[in-house]
RNA sequence: GCGAGAGUGGCGGAAUUUGGCAGACGCGCUGGACUUAGGAUCCAGAGGGCAACCGUGGGGGUUCGAGUCCCCCCUCUCGCACCA
């Protein structure tokens, strides 16, 4: 054995070992519990990275903790292998998006291998490969068949410019991230995934998630935005017809006084057609169609409308309600136009304001008196209703019901729900993507590939136009085609699929990545899943991990798996700092995996990862902290050096620890002490900092029992098999955090088969027993005094005790206590 | 504005689950040992204050006892945001 812990020397040789030896692969077995532990795959954008890394340590420490445990463990690994970045790599170094890819995932793989992870690399998929997305295809076209895929008109950003579809991270203050023209919004015929039709679904299994952050639950259910309320019917003065709006706060009906259309709605212009107002509501909604909608510019618009000359009656009151057309009213959220209640709506009584429109107070707050006079802003918060015919005096929780009943009975409205979330958008005009399996024939319509033509192969002779547009479109090999129906010429789709459809099933495939009859092999899904853990970062907290659990239902109702949810535990990750920022080429603060290893070796970085926070706070990076944790390793190295030779051969202790001196009594009690610490860090709530702290304790008291004679070799015949214990012991727990470490020790040690084999050890009862206990004694609830007692020492023993210690004597000089009070046999606060 | 999370030494963080020794563990720091040397290793020290005492963002409360429970306020981070 080397004297000095050498990580370059140790690490590669047992990363062979345990591939050769093919210890991280798995097969479905009956005689284990299986436990599937999962982290989110990365994009192959290059290089791994510090969150990567800290991400995949957390999956790797939890992976080989379960298999000690017994469980037969699936920990996959593989690429989200399409996006733009391949596309923008083509651009700018000439080389083809599949090459910059396949290199990629070459260089990455590599570095995961040489960090350590237990990965099951028989299992390793890529989503740009045809045989992972041929079953895209296939599901896409079974979603088709059911209504659940389908098409329809949908505004994208637009660059005139470059004639290219621009994602929104590529808009930049309104403008072409390349040539910096404005960008406008243009209609597409798109592709949608039908999310809307499981809506009330995902909403309600938010609550069956406990194993879900709340954070995240909290992010989804606000992004499906439900809102309970009411559609009410507001009749034209003039003809028959309605305008219909939705609103949560029928309460307030009786003040509504005017009506608010979105600018696209389509009774905008028609209202006004031969008014006099009719062309300034058409200059009105022209402009409102070349307004910059990106974010920000929308926040600073001011509240501006137009009057269209024309009245609604409120179905209550039957005021005339004038109608206008104003430019903060969302035609894609309710039916497009609003009901204006100024007096209890801020937007409603700035636009009031502005129009010199009527305002009446309809709720009053509990204790003031509200005018319409003298109101200075809306009060929007419940209160009494007034001025509201048979509703007045009723509150507002007592309204809403109430108010919806009544409109229903008379036919003038009914209850509605609506939602924020929205059908999913999946088009991306694109070429490193999936291709969509849709052929388009001049007599037949829209087909579906027939299923024996999958997969709809990427063409891989594409060049990437750099001024962009769809570049499948302009292969005439891809686009033209056969009707799957009449045999005659036809097109294909030439949109991709967005790349969080690869992302949504990825999780299944890894059980079955292999199988060609199908999308999934049942036993085998069905076996594995759901994911027990799945750990990343948060900042998926909804698009990703909503689409996969859209998906998951989608095919569950496909009849391809038998699960309602994907995910049981969901950790999320905090971020990897330095100098308290996000590391990132810009700020220059990067720490490279790489240099790392080669410094430190993986152990090490590990270790780091894992010791300097909780997983799921953010983590700030220190040079120093690692090498403090270099100097534990080698601490523990050094130990083992030393005490290696006397240690060969024997057997670790197993007895009940009874007839033991108590020095190597209490050596043990030290041991056991920790293997429950850290069993409990681990399983409760995977602290991994705490478990480590835990060890480092161990080994700062091993370090001080070498040298006491009642504890180390000279303390008897049995002080060698209790020393084997504890080491053994200890390389055990360090072993999932620290594998390459952990192992080479080990077989130092004598040990022949892998530590990956080994049993987590448990902690007896009987040996984390003391003979004497310390009691803490507070006077009026302040420390004092401390003494030692034996275990057996009941509590009126301990009181007697404690107002007999001589320090306590002198502070309460003869003083009678108004009241001791022993607590949970730790602590006795004398009152006084 | 709405929602969620968080404020503890010079720093990262413990204790928050059952209210019971605040500052575990590590970094940095100080001193010592070994050494030609130390950015290696080992040992020791340390919240502040001379002290009584004071100390977990601030203020109140409950309690024998509060970082922990309750009320009010402040700050920071993240998410959503003209959602009717």
């Amino acid at each position: 054995m080397e004297a000095r812990y050498d990580p370059a020397r140790i690490e590669a040789k047992w990363q062979r070992y345990w591939l050769e030896q093919g210890l991280f692969a798995v097969q479905e077995r009956a005689d284990r519990p299986n436990y599937y532990v999962l982290e989110m795959f990365p994009y192959p954008s290059g290089r791994i990275h510090m969150g990567h890394v800290r991400n995949y340590t957390i999956g790797d420490v939890i992976a080989r903790y379960k298999r000690m445990q017994g469980y037969n463990v699936l920990h996959p690994m593989g690429w989200d292998a399409f996006g733009m970045p391949a596309e923008n790599a083509a651009l700018a170094h000439n080389i083809h998006p599949a090459q910059w890819t396949m290199d990629n995932i070459n260089y990455m793989r590599q570095q995961l291998q040489s960090l350590g992870y237990s990965y099951d690399w028989s299992r390793e998929l890529a989503t740009c490969d045809p045989q992972y997305y041929r079953w895209e295809q296939l599901i896409f076209i079974e979603m088709y068949r059911r209504g659940l895929a389908y098409k329809k008109l949908s505004a994208v950003n637009w660059c005139e410019q470059c004639q290219t579809v621009l994602a929104n991270e590529q808009v930049e203050g309104g403008c072409c991230w390349r040539c910096h023209q404005p960008v406008t919004l243009r209609e597409f015929n798109q592709w949608f995934f039908k999310i809307t039709d499981y809506v009330e679904e995902l909403l309600a299994y938010c609550d069956q998630l406990p194993h879900w952050p709340e954070r995240v639950l909290t992010m989804q259910k606000n992004w499906i935005g439900k809102s309970e309320g009411a559609e009410i019917y507001f009749p034209l003065e003039e003809g028959t017809e309605c305008i219909a709006v939705f609103t949560t706060r029928q309460d307030t009906l009786y003040g509504a006084t005017f009506m608010s259309l979105a600018p696209e709605h389509p009774l905008a212009l028609r209202l006004a057609q031969g008014n006099p107002q009719a062309e300034a509501v058409q200059e009105f909604v022209e402009r409102w169609k070349q307004q910059n909608r990106s974010r920000g510019v929308l926040e600073e618009l001011t509240k501006e409308g137009v009057f269209t000359g024309r009245y609604c009656l409120n179905p209550v009151t039957g005021w005339r309600m004038p109608i206008y057309v104003a430019n903060f009213v969302l035609m894609e959220y309710g039916t497009g136009a609003v009901m204006a209640v100024p007096a209890h709506d801020q937007r409603d009584f700035e636009f009031a304001q502005k129009y010199q429109l009527p305002v009446v107070v309809v709720i009053q707050p509990p204790e003031q008196n509200l005018s319409a006079e003298t109101l200075s802003a809306a009060y929007e918060a419940d209160g009494t209703l007034v001025n509201s015919g048979p509703f007045n005096g009723l509150t507002g929780p007592e309204a809403r019901p109430a108010i919806v009943q009544y409109l229903e009975k008379e036919g003038k409205g009914r209850p509605s729900l609506h939602y924020r979330l929205r059908d999913w958008g999946i088009s991306r005009q694109r070429y490193w993507g999936a291709p969509i399996p849709i052929i388009y024939c001049g007599r037949c319509g829209m087909q579906t590939v027939p299923e024996a033509d999958l997969p709809v192969v990427l063409p891989l002779d594409a060049k990437i136009p750099p001024t962009g547009g769809s570049p499948l479109a302009q292969i005439d090999t891809f686009v033209n085609t056969t009707c799957p129906v009449c045999g005659g010429p036809a097109r294909r789709e030439v949109d991709t699929m967005d790349t969080f459809v690869e992302s949504s099933w990825y999780f299944l495939r890894y059980t079955c990545p292999a199988y060609r009859e199908g999308p999934l092999d049942a036993a085998k899904v069905n076996y594995w899943l759901p994911v027990d853990q799945y750990i990343g970062g948060i900042e998926h907290a909804v698009m990703h991990l909503l689409y996969a659990r859209f998906y998951t239902k989608v095919l569950r109702d496909l009849g391809l798996i038998q699960i309602d949810e994907p995910f049981t535990r969901l950790l999320t990750q905090g971020m990897v700092l330095k100098d308290g920022a996000k590391m990132s080429k810009s700020k220059g603060n990067v720490v490279d995996p790489n240099e790392l290893i080669e410094e430190f070796g993986a152990d090490t970085t590990r270790l780091f990862c894992l010791f300097a926070a909780p997983p799921e706070r953010d983590l700030e990076w220190s040079e120093q902290g690692v090498a403090g944790s270099f100097r534990f390793l080698h601490r523990v190295w050094t130990l083992v050096y030393e005490l290696h030779a006397q240690l060969a051969g024997v057997r670790p202790y197993s007895g009940s620890g009874t007839e033991l001196a108590p020095g190597l009594r209490d050596l043990r009690r030290q041991v056991h002490r920790t293997i429950h610490k850290v069993t409990v860090d681990i399983e409760s709530r995977f602290h991994f900092n705490t478990a480590i702290a835990a060890m480092m304790e161990l080994v700062n008291e091993l370090y001080l029992a070498r040298d006491r004679q009642d504890m180390n070799f000279e303390a008897g015949p049995q002080a060698a098999p209790v020393w084997r214990e504890a080491i053994d012991n200890l390389l055990l727990m360090l072993s999932p955090m620290v594998p390459h470490f952990a192992e080479e020790l080990w077989h130092v040690l004598g040990h022949s088969t892998s530590l990956l084999l080994a049993d987590w050890p448990s902690a007896q009862p009987e040996a984390q027993a003391a003979a004497t206990r310390l009691v803490v004694i507070q006077i009026n609830g302040k420390l004092r005094s401390k003494i030692e007692v034996p275990v057996t020492t009941g509590e009126d023993e301990m009181c007697q005790l404690a107002l007999e210690d001589p320090r306590i004597k002198e502070l309460i000089q003869g003083q009678k206590p108004k009241k001791v009070v022993v607590a949970r046999k730790k602590l006795v606060n004398i009152v006084i």
